[in-house]
DNA sequence: GTCTATAATGAAAGCGCTTTCACAATTGCA
DNA sequence: TGCAATTGTGAAAGCGCTTTCATTATAGAC
């Protein structure tokens, strides 16, 4: 079936659309019925190999591509998997966008791309018109919706979420080890010395954001550092959060000598909001973030930061609903977070 | 049937879609013929405003939805866009693509996103995979497709364009003025008393790479400064082309105040390049970039930048293509490039 | 050599909608 | 008052596929 789709002979763009080859034609320039090459196309059936080569022959000669809308009618699969984001424009999400794109394509499956916006309802929404346009499975990329929500939801279709440890008939969760991920974060200052720590969280209604925060705790709690809620400042995953946080935090007076910022973004708010109070990065107070966006290797300085590709995320959560879609039960295991050292941390020599 | 239909109206998330309701159904329920429930859902003829008011109970109570794949193929509408961008994790297409999706949903368009890699053929075989899914119309933003192929795309179906002067029968290009937006950006730094200006230029494949080349020497020359080859450097509009290319810049001995840099992904890498070498911005180098993404407010120091709205840039793609599609002739026009003045900037006083 | 499984194929019935086409019921104008 | 020009509506024919279902050809079993 691939190969079908992929090889094409349409030399210019305009003939390859202006008359629009349907498989009736190529049935009738094979010589068989439309049913045996719609069998061929999905291989749904046996088909004599003399047939088959007149029709594959047929199809090479009219550059034929089936017409997916006429399939989705047809046959109830749009080849088309939904794909609900939460912002087109994250840096993150946006990278996992890729790695799903790159998986499907190839087999013939085109993404439809949703944001949800942070937005339980909204995110509703856009469940709503990927299953009005009847794609064949749904990859959430953590979002609002709740599990209960999801599970509904998978009775109709395959769903793949990511961020969550959920599993359930026709759902999978692919759930990224956050707490783990910020223990490391967290322990690698402690590593370095650090033991005033300060924390910039998430947004708090964001699982994730729980998570690290609770990493965080673990980490010191194991080097027996006690927790200091005055050392937490509330962020909300973008960057201007990270700066109001450094002001939140030097507000409070407490002293701390590195900050772990839940993810990227913020760390470099919080990087501009340190140096507006003429505090450097790493010589007065370390910093690191988590997600390890590419960019992160570029701010100034390249930012210590937990590595968790957002790419890798997309490919495997496309390649687990591809599994699905196969009949297969999936097997997959995240890969754990880890720790990517570089200039935003120094050690704490006193 | 129609009373144990009538019974719920489709509350929780699965019952919506579990029993897909059929224009049929409404027709049923609403005592008239599918053709007139098409015709109100269509606006394609004069209803009585009676049957219309039976139709639309109908509706509500069924919580009919119509399925926009049968729509597909009926009336060769899919109400469905596509849309070709570069990367789906850029940082400025993604914000242009927030932009065009937010302009295409609440009009019951959905977005198709392809990404090109800024690869002709790649983006060939999108342009194919959308109209072979027959989307009502595509946005192409910038793109390395030739003018004549997208003039030919045209011919079958309507146009918009990103980044160029274009414009044909369905086609519209949405050009913004790279020129001119470079000339202000080059105007900025010698306004500033900079008069050894070095410039990043991005993809020389890339028409906006030409343009803004353009625009610096036009600025040099309105200020009667030599243009001098040496003090280009060739990036490719990522960071780290941004980081070589300072490194070019530097080892080439040639003394200059200031850059300015193509794009603001490369004005990043050009700032860490430039503190790899123990010189400061703005202090020792002033930086000038272009785009003004969103984190460039939040680079330290905040970059100074030419604006050029990519998410207003997408809304106003997404609504030309609408008007274009409702059989308008297109009027718009494209918000001129403006500096934006931040702090990676100084004038020179010696 | 006859009879029943099995395999390969085609005819035809949809999938859920749009859109002619034809028809009846008005309406307008002489 | 009569005839043509509307106007609103339904029946029915697709759109381009998939998928029963039935049919014929082939093989296997006795």
């Amino acid at each position: 079936m691939s190969s079908i789709l992929s090889k094409r002979n349409a030399k210019t763009p305009v003939d390859s659309l202006s008359k629009a080859i349907t498989l009736e034609m190529v049935a009738k320039v094979a010589g068989v019925s439309p049913a045996t090459v719609s069998r061929i196309l999905n291989g749904t059936a046996v088909v004599s190999p003399e047939r088959k080569k007149a029709v594959d022959a047929a199809i090479a000669k009219l550059g034929f591509v089936p017409n997916p809308v006429a399939r989705g009618l047809a046959g109830g699969r749009t080849f088309s998997i939904g794909v609900v984001t939460q912002a087109l424009d994250s840096p993150f999400y946006g990278s996992a966008l890729r790695g799903v794109e790159e998986k499907l394509l190839p087999l013939g499956y085109s993404p439809l791309f949703v944001s949800g916006q942070w937005d339980a309802e909204v995110e509703t929404r856009c469940m709503d018109v990927l299953r009005s346009r009847r794609v064949d499975g749904i990859i959430v990329l953590t979002g609002r919706l709740t599990d209960k929500a999801l599970k509904a939801y998978a009775k109709a279709l395959p769903i793949v979420v990511t961020g969550r440890k959920l599993s359930a008939p026709g759902l999978a969760g692919l759930y990224c080890d956050n707490v783990e991920g910020a223990r490391l974060a967290t322990q690698h200052l402690i590593d370095l010395g650090h033991r005033q720590i300060a924390f910039i969280s998430g947004d708090p209604q964001h699982p994730d954001a729980i998570d690290r925060l609770q990493g965080y705790r673990n980490a010191l709690e194991a080097a027996r550092i006690r927790f200091d809620p005055a050392l937490v400042a509330e962020g909300g995953f973008y960057e201007a959060s990270g700066l109001q946080a450094v002001a939140d935090l030097l507000a409070t007076r407490k002293r701390f000598t590195a900050i772990f910022a839940a993810n990227d973004q913020m760390a470099v708010g919080a990087a501009l909001g340190l140096s507006r109070n003429s505090l450097r990065v790493p010589e007065d107070v370390s910093l690191i973030g988590y997600d390890d966006l590419s960019s992160s290797l570029y701010s100034n300085p390249p930012l210590s930061s937990i590595h968790q590709s957002a790419y890798a995320l997309g490919q495997q959560a496309a390649e687990v609903l591809l599994q699905m879609l196969a009949g297969k039960k999936p097997v997959f295991e995240v890969p754990a977070p880890r720790l990517v050292s570089r200039e935003s941390c120094r050690r704490l020599t006193i």
